[in-house]
DNA sequence: CCTATGATTAGATAATTATCTAATTAGATT
DNA sequence: AATCTAATTAGATAATTATCTAATCATAGG
């Protein structure tokens, strides 16, 4: 990570309110803008300024139902930054994070037979990432989905839905609630 | 870690010049102020200027030699603080918005009249929730209530049941669907 | 199409702060 | 004591920003 990103990161991190916004969304969960506004006695449009913030360090996310927009922590991303506090004049960073899309090709022509489904699961985090992105890819983003149809969609490829379904949640491809199933934004993948 | 101390720790790292220096003194060990003026192309009260402020936080420390006083960088205290970041928003960050069974009585006795009816609703957050609180209590979980029963249930402790019900819907204690009314699960409430 | 609700944008203001030059302080050396 | 060197303080200025109110936008539901 260059300095300038770094900068800002903690120039954002350094303000009592945002603060108390991480604060919130840690312990609560998702919430509600003018929740936020409400527990820290300030008015909606302050809220709206901060969260705007934490949103270009991609510290919070946003899901929309209906009227109402839920904002919550991306935890990963504080860990990763965190870790960035430590290596601060180090050059080398980040770049065995990087996955190269020739090196997706080569996990996906090893994991997948030619009938699209896949042959076994890889051990290895990072490829099974990659094979986790080739599922979801056929999902659409924004749409909702019961559980059911989110079983089928991965029974195409492999039979242990549960398990890989459950990984779609732990690696942060999508979430649940209430039983219903939505990929989350791109960016929050860890790939 | 209290919260104003993180706060004074992001804002002070929160800076171009600032995180410059940390660098500099990373890569090269000790320096001294007018040669981390020179490399930085700033002027000596500069550097003085946010050298006292990387002290503030105990990021950077001082040897003296003759005339000429050299910083250096406690990396000790720059993992502690980088561990810090991962724990956001933990424990005792939110202390403030804790709230005592004692608490909830006193705030009880003061709003609450001996006919049961709420004599005027406090202003202050943390009151109004504890008074809130206090009025769900009489609806059932996972019960769907149409409106009327809703307002009607309200205006047993208050006549302005169009207000505390919207702040119910507000302060996340119940969801409206289509005029139907549902408490939220416990965990969902502000309190 | 109309209304209600929640979020965001615009614009103003007051507070904070990074930086400079000029002046002052603190040690060290002669 | 006189002088040199390095650091700090004082004071000024320009830039940034947290917050508010008022206005606008976006979506949902009738």
């Amino acid at each position: 990570m260059q300095l300038d990103k770094l900068v800002h990161f903690h120039k954002t991190v350094g303000n009592h309110t945002r603060l108390r916004i991480i604060g919130l969304l840690k312990e609560g969960g998702a919430l509600h803008g003018q929740a936020i506004a409400g527990k820290l006695g300030l008015t909606p449009p302050t809220i709206s300024h901060h969260l705007t913030k934490l949103k270009e360090i991609d510290i919070v996310y946003q899901r929309r139902d209906k009227n109402t927009i839920y904002y919550a922590l991306n935890e990963r991303k504080l860990d990763l930054l965190a870790e960035a506090i430590t290596r601060l004049g180090d050059d080398d960073m980040n770049e065995e994070l990087q996955v190269t899309d020739e090196e997706k090709h080569k996990v996906l022509n090893n994991f997948i037979g030619t009938d699209g489904r896949i042959k076994s699961m890889p051990a290895q985090l990072k490829k099974r990432l990659i094979i986790l992105e080739h599922i979801i890819k056929g999902l659409e983003a924004g749409k909702s989905y019961p559980e059911p149809k989110i079983n089928e969609h991965i029974k195409q490829f492999h039979d242990d839905f549960a398990t890989i379904r459950r990984e779609f949640i732990m690696h942060q491809f999508m979430t649940r609630d209430k039983g219903y199933y939505e990929l989350n934004p791109r960016e929050l993948w860890l790939i």
